[in-house]
DNA sequence: CTTCGTGCAAAAACTTTGCAAATTG
DNA sequence: CAATTTGCAAAGTTTTTGCACGAAG
């Protein structure tokens, strides 16, 4: 399943076996699969569309959907990945550890939009400083409609 | 139900009130109670948890859990409340035009300290007209350590 | 009065679990 | 080889739906 040269990924993978090797689990094609098509795609994912995705993109690797959910807990215990949900849309899962981003939502059709500003970060470090506090991590979600909702709404 | 003299509630009754009646449909005590407390509380809460809390503040309603899943559902369909939900945590309900949710929460003791900052929201509408989004709203936590667990940290 | 809403219980959808066979270290 | 993982199917959960009765307009 080597196909990827790619230095960001292999410390993906790299993170992921030592998490196994910690807890004395073993490394599978079905868990090295599915860190792959969360790595390989932009997208967030439910389980059923992981599962779908794969199947298709690996048609030789035979995949259940129970293999699905236990491999996106685990990766989910171990801060690998995250899973958010918004709206009408079911849960979906990210790798947690792409770069810092936060998130900007279409609450009509859950369509989820990842940005970063570095402006922003550095105004919240200094409110947290001019309030004492030490910042450790923060939540931004903007909600909104995305411009195909404004253009399908009827009216 | 009028226990509250609120200019704000009185507001979001009449939004809910005027929803309904553009789709002909009724005005229900249930669906007044779930308002209302969603609104009277700052919590995010599950469908679950809206149900026991209804239950037990106003034991003389009758409320079935279907009925809090179709006023939710209808709800976000009119863009009275949104849901979302991280992590391990199932999906949880807020009203969508509460006043501003900003605000440095202390991952210690949770002390919670409100803030705005103009020059953020200004970012943010960037953000989203860029994307050709509509902002609606949105959501910011910074998580830190406030100065008195600083310095009563054991160690 | 007519239509819609409700609670209840059944159905559907989503997620987890038990087990025997297969795979990993 | 011993121990974990897998797919499958069954068991749990969560959410939605159908229906007859009650409430709202």
């Amino acid at each position: 399943m080597n196909f990827i040269q790619n230095l960001e990924y292999d410390h993906l993978l790299a993170e992921f076996k030592k998490v196994l090797k910690e807890s004395l689990l073993k490394f599978t094609k079905q868990r090295e699969v599915i860190l792959q098509t969360l790595y390989n795609f932009p997208e967030h994912f439910s389980p059923e569309e992981l599962h779908v995705l794969i199947k298709s993109s690996y048609p030789d690797i035979n995949i259940g959907i129970a293999t699905i959910y236990r491999t996106l807990n685990l990766l989910e215990n171990s801060t690998l990945a995250t899973s958010l949900s918004f709206g009408k849309a079911g849960k979906k899962y990210e790798l947690a550890n792409k770069p810092h981003h936060d998130h900007l939502i279409c609450k009509n059709c859950g369509k989820i939009i990842e940005f970063e500003d570095k402006k922003i970060e550095k105004k919240q470090e200094d409110i947290a400083t001019k309030n004492g506090f030490i910042l450790t991590g923060h939540v931004m979600q903007l909600y909104g409609i995305c411009a195909h909702c404004q253009k399908n709404k009827k009216g």
